[in-house]
RNA sequence: GCGCCGUUAGCUCAACUGGUAGAGCACCUGACUCUUAAUCAGGGGGUUGAAGGUUCGAGUCCUUCACGGCGCACCA
């Protein structure tokens, strides 16, 4: 098959045809086209010129005629070649292109018998020819590994594809409005970090020749973020690349989209309505409604969302209260249900344990579920009133079984972040690879003073599932990670 | 890491209990000036993911490996 097209690119030569020239004069796109004259049934022949360029997705070949699709960035449009207009020898270098080969045409616009609309061709140029075939026009291309390793080729033959990475733009965008269009300012912060942190992961490792030194791929860029709101920027957000070292699967990507937020003087209320009105917001300003369908799932993103407190909605679910149960019965429970907690077994471990298993399974409609164990968030600050020894203001989003989001009231009392990072170590000395480490640098800056804050981490790739009704992260990464391939390309 | 399923032509898929690997699209040649899954006639195309085993004979049965999907575990 390849040889064929080989075969063909130099006759193409051997006939004076360019098979890769520079550029060529576009002034009209498919969509475009279609939209200007849906109302238009008569449209004058030779009236309406156009210049047109985009891949031949189907051929229709006559004796002294043709026609053929031709996909652009907006869409498909119909062309129409004739001999008797382009002449003996055009015809016959026309006839030759292939499916796949990408054209450029001059021609204008009118309606067929059947009431399409098609350009016809009064000139063309080949602008790249193909040399490998297609997948099937009428069945395309529905191998997952194919897509997800050649993402063009999905591209190419699957609309829907390139309706799911525009939305995502979409959203990208109208979160950047919103928050921009409020007074915060988005920052970049260093992706190698000497030190990692901000998170719970294991990190990816590299190394600076000229530093001689280790440094880490950030899991998080949040304590960067923080160290802005000590120096005065009141509300800043960065849309960051995470990487973290574990597994993959339908939810998680090695390398992924987040988006953390930090606004001085707020707590994490403020944090929950700010959350629950973006998300509402983007929602309106990219599906033009907050009622959407996950998997089949009907979920209404209209604020306010339920806010349940971990500790309630376990008892709840469960029957057990966490604060008065005993640890051991608790872990007996937790095995019959088939779940673990790994390491030294704490009470927040096996809170959140329970909540995974009992409450987590259940959380369809937009939920912030509030108030976590201090032991398993070793960031946030204590909890207000007489719990703040067990609980901290922490809260996460849960929609349509997706973990959206994760924020907290930020712990800015230096002295208790000190503890928290040396009980942190102590569990990294238990065995706990993702305990976090201790920043000695940040911990500094919070000595300096951070006022109070309010911080919000939000998933991109899962919020982009949501809302194009994805089933798989890999659905709405360009490029998800993959194994090399085995086979011959 | 564990379990289940999958991998056959460029693509989408067939091939009963083990018995000559096939179709449609794509491709090549020819016919055809409003087709649209164009049509009609003819033609080429395969180390059945890889390696090994059982058998007179393996796409099919067994083992190992690779890659992928889903679930579980791990993990936000």
């Amino acid at each position: 098959m390849l040889e064929e097209r080989l075969r063909k690119l130099e006759e193409f030569r051997s006939l004076g045809v360019e098979p890769y020239p520079y550029r060529y004069e576009v002034d009209s796109y498919a969509a475009e086209l279609h939209e200007r004259f849906k109302d238009v049934q008569e449209i004058p022949e030779g009236k309406y010129n156009v210049s047109i360029a985009g891949r031949i997705m189907t051929k229709r070949d006559m004796g002294r005629g043709g026609f053929a699709h031709i996909q652009d960035s907006t869409g498909r449009i119909q062309i129409y070649a004739r001999q008797d207009v382009l002449g003996k020898e055009r015809y016959k270098i026309y006839k030759k292109l292939d499916v796949g080969d990408i054209i450029g045409v001059k021609g204008y616009v009118f309606r067929t018998r059947t009431g399409e609309l098609t350009v016809l061709v009064q000139d063309f140029q080949l602008l790249c020819k193909s040399l490998r075939p297609l997948p099937e026009k009428w069945h395309g291309l529905r191998d997952k590994e194919t897509r997800y390793r050649q993402r063009y080729l999905d591209l190419i033959v699957n609309p829907d594809v390139r309706e799911v990475f525009i939305k995502r733009t979409k959203i990208i965008r109208a979160i950047r409005e919103y928050l921009d269009s409020r007074g915060f300012l988005e920052v970049e912060t260093p992706v190698l970090q000497p030190i990692y942190g901000g998170a719970t992961a294991r990190p990816f490792v590299t190394y600076h020749n000229a530093l001689d030194m280790k440094l880490y791929l950030r899991i998080s860029d949040e304590l960067y973020l923080k160290r802005l709101i000590v120096g005065g920027f009141d509300k800043v957000y960065e849309i960051a690349k995470d990487f973290r070292n574990e597994g993959m699967d339908r939810f998680h990507n090695p390398e992924f989209t987040q988006i953390e937020i930090y606004q001085a003087y707020a707590d994490y209320t403020d944090m929950m309505r700010l959350a629950e009105d973006m998300i509402y917001t983007v929602a309106m300003r990219v599906l033009g409604t907050a009622r959407i369908t996950y998997q089949g799932q009907e979920i209404d993103l209209t604020p306010p969302w339920r806010r349940i407190s971990m500790i309630e909605a376990i008892e709840e679910e469960s029957g057990i209260n966490v604060m008065e149960a005993p640890e051991e019965e608790m872990l007996r429970v937790i095995e019959e249900k088939g779940g673990s907690v790994k390491g030294k077994p704490t009470w927040g471990k096996i809170v959140a344990e329970l909540f995974e298993l009992f409450v987590e399974p259940k959380l369809v409609q937009p939920t912030f579920v509030v108030d976590f164990p201090v032991d398993i968030s070793p960031l946030a600050k204590r909890k207000r009133g007489e719990l703040g020894d067990r609980l901290v203001e922490r809260f996460e989003i849960f929609i349509g079984g997706l973990e959206l989001g994760n924020a907290f009231s930020e712990l800015n009392d230096p002295l208790d972040q000190r503890r928290r990072f040396e009980e942190q170590m102590k569990q990294r000395e238990l065995g706990d690879e993702e305990a976090h480490v201790m920043d000695e640098d940040f911990i500094r800056a919070l000595e300096y003073g951070m006022p109070p804050t309010g911080g919000l981490g939000i998933g991109i790739d899962r919020l982009v599932m949501l809302l194009t009704d994805s089933p798989s992260i890999r659905d709405v990464i360009l490029f998800p990670q993959m194994r090399p391939e085995s086979r011959e390309v």
